[in-house]
DNA sequence: ATAATACTTGACTAAAACAGTAAGCCTTGT
DNA sequence: ACAAGGCTTACTGTTTTAGTCAAGTATTAT
């Protein structure tokens, strides 16, 4: 299993995105400042979340982005696989030709492995993570402090 | 968890080392050869093995390395943690600082990744490596392979 | 003693991966 | 028409990886 921050970005934008479900498509601009990532980079992330099928998109103004599915019908594996090439942790990349073409002396025990976190993290879905205790707490914050930021821009502080 | 090169090398060069128990010191040179690994790679990784006392060296000529514990007593995740700095999927490397010093959305999510994966690999000895099927056919090819470039020497072919 | 063998340390480096930018295009509501 | 938004590709600075290299320190057979 490879986890960079692009998965990881990948979930979170995610489960933004469920905790906004009802209210219309997401702009990922919204995203972006909530969750302190990149415009572009989730622009990049999206687009493989698009094809892959897990999120929705509406162009134009007004537009955004929605889940594809229900939250609880979609899988924290099914994000990560969608956005980092790799699920694995062998070098041969799910061949046998680790060493000399052949397969190497741990070979089973990585594969092992990754099935192991594949299947940790097929389990969980985007709503098993929004009922987590704390987490709400943590994406009230997140509100919270955009509210905060437009009361300052009105008062112009 | 962050799996690198680093966790697997250090993972096979000790099971090579469980193999070759009980025939004295084993030289880093023998598994270079045998696991197609760099000596002076070997050498920073066992630096690190001997130091948090999975294995023992023995200095001068003869000299080599040797498992400190029975295979059976050696688990998987000390192998990897004392090669790999982190052993660990976050962002704030188990601190609760991941997005301005607060707690980001998904963080229990890979703290408890992270744990699911040292748990499997805490259950696994060298010693349960060893006996699993197919393991023992790769390491008597690799034996084999070094008799049979000693053969080739010793014809001058 | 000394040569041979082995381990130790640290500096250095090429290549890859990561994380992010930039720039421009396409769509569509108003 | 035009602006808000998505879509796509190319590019880039930085960090990590996966080593190499060189010099040195210990041990021991002879």
């Amino acid at each position: 299993m490879k986890l960079t921050t692009k998965g990881r970005y990948a979930v979170t934008a995610m489960l933004d995105l469920a905790f906004h479900f009802g209210e219309g498509p997401i702009t990922l601009a919204d995203i972006a400042k909530r969750q302190d990532i990149s415009l572009s980079y989730l622009e990049q992330l999206f687009s493989r979340l698009r094809r892959r099928g897990l999120v929705s998109s509406v162009r134009g103004p007004g537009g955004g982005y929605v889940l594809s599915r229900d939250a609880d019908q979609i899988y924290i594996a099914e994000v990560i696989t969608a956005v980092d090439e790799k699920v694995d942790t062998t070098r041969c990349g799910g061949g046998t030709n680790c060493q000399k073409n052949e397969r190497c002396l741990t070979h089973d025990l990585w594969n092992d492995l990754s099935d192991q976190i594949y299947d940790y993290l097929s389990d969980i879905s985007l709503h098993d993570l929004m009922v987590r205790r704390g987490v709400q707490q943590v994406a009230r914050r997140q509100d919270d402090q955009r509210v905060d930021a437009a009361i300052h821009v009105v008062n112009g502080a």
